[in-house]
DNA sequence: CAATGCGGGGTGG
DNA sequence: CCACCCCGCATTG
């Protein structure tokens, strides 16, 4: 365990385990041989695979510093949560720090609905809920399968949105405030400024908190995405070393890496980056930090004013907006885009939760395939050849089969596929490690393969087109960004 | 109160 | 079939 390189020291090991062996959710059988898992990623982000031990607490939990919601997925096996965005200041005015303010939607439903009628901390202006259409123009995707002594996790989509706060940092928020009020004389005065907001800066350390870090775990939290520049100097409690943790495997080593991209991006720019396929993997590695860097700025975009003072690029970045939105609502309006999402949207009165605007504009037609790819790395792109190696994505879909059902499993007949099985380790274990590539699917590994090979820049195109279905185009047009990413813009700008 | 899970239903392709 | 979604119910913390 200790040693960290070592496993990596395939060349091609730049990932996490879980991508490492090719399975996918799905399988009827994962790999069981797992000897080492994945240090936890809370901000995972692409199409990417982890495998976590059992022990793990965040995983147990199925956390994310996204918000995920829980969906059904009609399988008790495998519990999949989607993204629900971020909730941003509709004006996106920027806060004390110059960072702007970005709120973990509230996973209940009833409580998002509330929260959306709030405004915003800093400017009073109504709070605006971002919808993540990071998959296909869908909310990204969790999956979340124990098998064994491992915890199997798989995301589909690539955010396009930025990171809210975690869960510790609301958390921590929500009980500061509730404090707060208790206590004797808060003045409302100057509220404002501190807890509230969604971004950190005051609190001593944000984030660092919650997720249990169980021992040097601890690295993924570092990213922070957020903080502005400045804020950052939460010191090395982070993670100091990065290369090693417990596990040995993970991804470690990228997530590192992300540290140090780290910018705090705040909308949702969307930049493309070439359909590299790597990148999509990528996201989780690198970026697990923070928010993929990816925003880059905009270049193009009209006004970003990036800050000037502060790392031009990023948070300041879009700066500031203006917007006059007075609708936000518009949510539904737009909502239009799905398909029947309406009708349920619609019903609900205000739900803005989704729908949203992404599509609507002319073009639409693909919005989303773009969406998803997510070149948003442009930056540092293309360099990093090496890096590329696993696409993969496996499309999760996920049978339905109704686990407990009736007839099926029963008791003696399956073993596995029973829910108990924590208890049935030992077949698992049973079947060697190898084992496993047995299972394999067929094509899965083709595809992982391919898009290691070839490295990136650009051009590349992955090839499985299976679950990228239409992704990949993106990589063609990708000038043609959809309007999602335009949107980003005009978002600051003025937004409608 | 909210976060989470679960599972029934429904829609569109 | 499949992929998504919505909604209510029940459990926790
Ligand atoms: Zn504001
Ligand atoms: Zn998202």
């Amino acid at each position: 365990m200790s040693k960290p390189s070592d496993q990596f020291d395939g060349s091609d090991c730049v990932c996490s385990f879980g991508m490492k062996l090719t399975w996918d959710i799905n399988d009827p059988k994962l790999p069981q041989d797992t000897k080492q898992y994945d240090a936890f990623q809370e901000w995972t982000d692409g199409y990417v695979r982890y495998i976590y031990s059992s022990e793990d607490k965040n995983g147990q939990r199925h956390l994310s510093g996204w918000a995920m919601r829980n969906t059904n997925n009609h399988n008790c096996q495998i519990l999949k949560k989607s993204c629900l965005g971020v909730v941003v200041c509709s004006r996106s005015c920027s806060l004390q720090d110059g960072s702007k303010l970005q709120l973990r939607p509230a996973i209940c439903d009833k409580a998002r609905q509330k929260q959306q009628k709030k405004v915003c901390p800093n400017c009073n202006s109504p709070l605006e809920l971002i919808p993540c259409r990071g998959h296909s123009g869908y909310p990204v995707t969790n999956f979340w399968r124990v098998d064994g002594k491992a915890i199997f996790f798989q995301a589909k989509g690539v955010h396009d949105h930025p990171r809210p706060e975690s869960k510790s940092e609301t958390e921590a928020r929500r009980s500061a405030v509730k404090r707060r009020m208790s206590s004797p004389h808060f003045s409302q005065k100057r509220r404002i400024v501190e807890p509230e907001p969604g971004r950190y800066h005051d609190m001593t350390f944000p984030n660092i908190h919650q997720l249990t870090m169980e021992g040097p775990e601890r690295f993924s939290i570092i990213a922070e995405s957020n903080f502005p520049l400045q804020t950052q100097h939460y010191p090395p409690f982070q993670n100091p070393e990065p290369y090693k943790f417990p596990y040995e495997t993970h991804s470690a080593t990228m997530a590192d890496a992300s540290n140090s991209l780290q910018k705090p991006a705040n909308h949702r720019l969307y930049v493309t980056r070439p359909p590299c396929g790597y990148d999509f993997a990528v996201p989780g590695y690198l970026s697990s930090g923070p928010y993929p860097t990816a925003l880059y700025k905009d270049p193009s975009s009209p006004q970003t004013e990036t800050d000037p003072n502060k790392t031009g690029a990023s948070l300041g970045g879009l700066s500031h907006g203006t917007s006059t939105l007075g609708n936000h609502e518009r949510s539904y309006a737009e909502a239009t885009g799905k398909h029947h999402g309406w009708k349920q949207i619609l019903s609900k009165g205000g739900y803005g939760d989704r729908g949203d605007y992404s599509q609507l504009p002319s073009n639409s037609s693909h919005p989303y395939y773009n969406g998803d790819y997510p070149c948003r790395y442009t930056g540092p792109p293309p360099a990093t050849p090496a890096a590329l190696q696993t696409i993969i994505t496996t499309t999760t879909k996920v049978s339905y089969q109704p686990c407990p059902k009736p007839s099926v499993v029963k008791y003696g007949e399956n073993i596995y596929d029973v829910k108990g099985l924590s208890n049935c380790s030992s077949i698992l274990e049973e079947a060697s490690p190898n084992s496993y590539s047995d299972l394999k699917l067929p094509e899965e590994s083709g595809v992982i393969k391919s898009a290691m090979s070839y490295q990136d820049t650009l051009p590349a195109k992955i090839e499985r087109s299976e679950n990228f279905e239409g992704y990949r185009y993106s990589s063609y047009s990708a000038n043609s960004y959809p309007e999602r990413m335009s949107h980003p813009f005009r978002y600051d700008s003025g937004e409608y």
